[in-house]
DNA sequence: TTGTAAGCGTTATCAT
DNA sequence: ATGATAACGCTTACAA
């Protein structure tokens, strides 16, 4: 039944059935017709010997591929995952993969780790970047090196590199504008983390000079194309949680009151954030859109928040990570990889007015 | 500078730095000790050649590793990752992987793929499953036969296998109780889903004893010790959504305002379901816990939440995660694997009260 | 339809 | 400290 020895091979196989390893290497992967007779006699002497099917590791030396496809996300996973933007990205990118593919290899992008990133140990065929940081592109050079396909999401990695973009800075001037046709004059801006270690705080020109995350300073730059002055703070992550702090310090007093000399608008970077932000705004009494405008970023459906109908901006998400795994299944065929831009729509919700004061 | 005929291998390094194979290869691996010279040769010639180092499918089929460890997940990947709990498992286990492993493999468990599930089909040298159904048996079947390690989280996958478990249905017994305690006796339950295609609706006998899902049978069990009668309708996921399309069904009428014999408590299988049954419950106008409770399930972080003291049962989450990831690493070290069992915690919260009426 | 044979690129062992 | 050599387990032309 279970040969105790070691385990058995392709070839042991072949043995016990009385024909060659090629033809029993054909049984397994179907790829040539095989004579009914011998396929069962095949089979027979696999269960016979417990062979459960050719060694994955074998097999992608000798065919050069694994079938696996690294996904390096910035943040760590956990953190990572509570985007609802980057799990739209992730199911398209599984649904475009699912073909040339076995499935994705989490790796981390660890700043931390000083030497070989695992993504140049990982035996991957191919690399998704996902809002990757400068320090990204060591990995990406190493991943290169290797011949290996590599595509980015939003993130800027040199020439050559397809990557997947978004029209952060003119969807973010368009919501700006958005507000500022509304009437308001005296607005404040709610940023995503502008550095990797995730600084919660103002935005001086110093930090955003040396700021590293592109989508931020994007879509803060289309911000300041209609609000050039407006006073921004930025948050460690795009969180409710998030959203509320960044938003307890630009509306409230020490006591938990509304200011007064509080802006008559919020314009957050992203849904989650602006959903923070009106959770505050209405603890603390204030209507939205009545006393405050708050708009967002994404347009992705939240758990929970079915019926709010923010103003945002909608972004395609789960279409990012299907033209990345579009890409990179081309590349995989040998064909060039190209960048892939979108555009994001603006949609008026509910959350916008005109000022009241 | 560049090759263009064909990737340089550690056989052309060497030939190129003048030394062997294998001196090249210790030069990478840096498991033995190498001149200092000899090293830079080594190091240059590869440059020279712009090789990046060992090929990890050659590596891995020498070594017999991969350095890959597959997740199994039942749900659709996007789903699985909405649920706060699975990321902390799945942040557990990348922690206590961090040294033995590159990274995780996801591997979906689609139950529409007839043939060979991919974690057959995958260079993995173990496999943790998690939350899976009974179809997922054939999968473990498949990796078991291989001989790789598995490890199953909350779910039950026959004698050998190491599972990581939870005291689900003692502990939802204990909540229960406490609603009984506070003199509740007309209550209605909200479970998670019942089967791998995730029907909502009123969980009948029939239904349950058809049930493959163990975590949801077993809360349920737990619940009805206390309240054997109490009806019970099954949701289609843990989330917010689900439990307000639930609770909107148990205690509004077709108008949409509370029903005169809605229960008086509500009992959830995860807190995300009970947040959502607040959310219905607050929207008709009826006081959480003054005119309702509410209790959930699982006791972990939810953006957003922050404030909300939800009386539930608090679970190691994460600890799950680090003690499946710990089993891997002891298995792939040779040593055999053990089962642990987690005990939760009830933690009274705010959502609960003596009824009203 | 089946068999022969040549690798795929490494690394571990054992000498030297 | 370095080198020769033999696997690791499989796939795929090509031949029969």
């Amino acid at each position: 039944m279970t040969s105790s020895r070691r385990r058995a091979t392709i070839a042991d196989v072949a043995r016990a059935a009385g024909v060659s390893t090629s033809t029993a290497s054909v049984v397994f992967s179907g790829k040539v017709n095989v004579a009914e007779a011998t396929r069962e006699r095949v089979l027979a002497a696999a269960g016979e010997l417990g062979y459960a099917g050719p060694d994955p590791r074998a097999a992608s030396l000798r065919r050069g591929r694994s079938g696996i496809v690294g996904v390096v996300l910035s943040a760590e996973l956990r953190h990572a995952f509570l985007d609802p933007v980057t799990t739209a990205v992730m199911e398209g990118l599984t649904e475009a993969l699912a073909d040339a593919s076995v499935g994705l290899l989490l790796l981390r992008d660890d700043p931390r780790e000083p030497q070989a990133p695992a993504v140049a140990e990982a035996p991957v065929d191919a690399v998704v970047l996902m809002g990757c940081s400068a320090r990204t592109r060591e990995a990406v050079d190493a991943v290169r090196r290797r011949g290996l396909p590599v595509v980015v999401i939003e993130g800027d990695v040199g020439e050559g590199v397809p990557g997947i973009t978004l029209d952060n800075r003119a969807a973010s001037a368009a919501i700006a504008r958005h507000v500022a046709d509304l009437g308001h004059t005296d607005v404040a801006l709610i940023t995503l983390p502008l550095e990797a270690d995730r600084i919660r705080g103002a935005v001086s020109p110093e930090r955003l000079a040396a700021a590293t995350v592109d989508v931020t300073v994007d879509r803060l730059a289309g911000l300041r194309e209609v609000y050039p002055d407006a006073p921004a703070v930025s948050t460690a992550g795009s969180l409710i949680d998030e959203g509320m702090i960044a938003a307890r310090a630009v509306l409230l007093d020490a006591g938990g009151a509304p200011r007064h000399d509080r802006p008559t608008a919020i314009l957050a970077q992203s849904d989650l954030l602006a959903v923070g932000v009106i959770r505050i705004a209405e603890q603390a009494g204030l209507r939205v859109p009545d006393d405050l405008t708050v708009v967002g970023f994404d347009g992705i459906a939240v758990d929970g928040l079915g019926a709010q109908r923010l103003t945002t901006i909608e972004q395609p998400a789960v279409e990012k990570g299907r033209a990345a795994g579009e890409q990179v299944a081309r590349m995989l065929a040998g064909d060039p990889g190209e960048s892939v831009h979108f555009a994001c729509t603006f949609r008026a919700g509910g959350t916008s007015a005109p000022p009241s004061r």
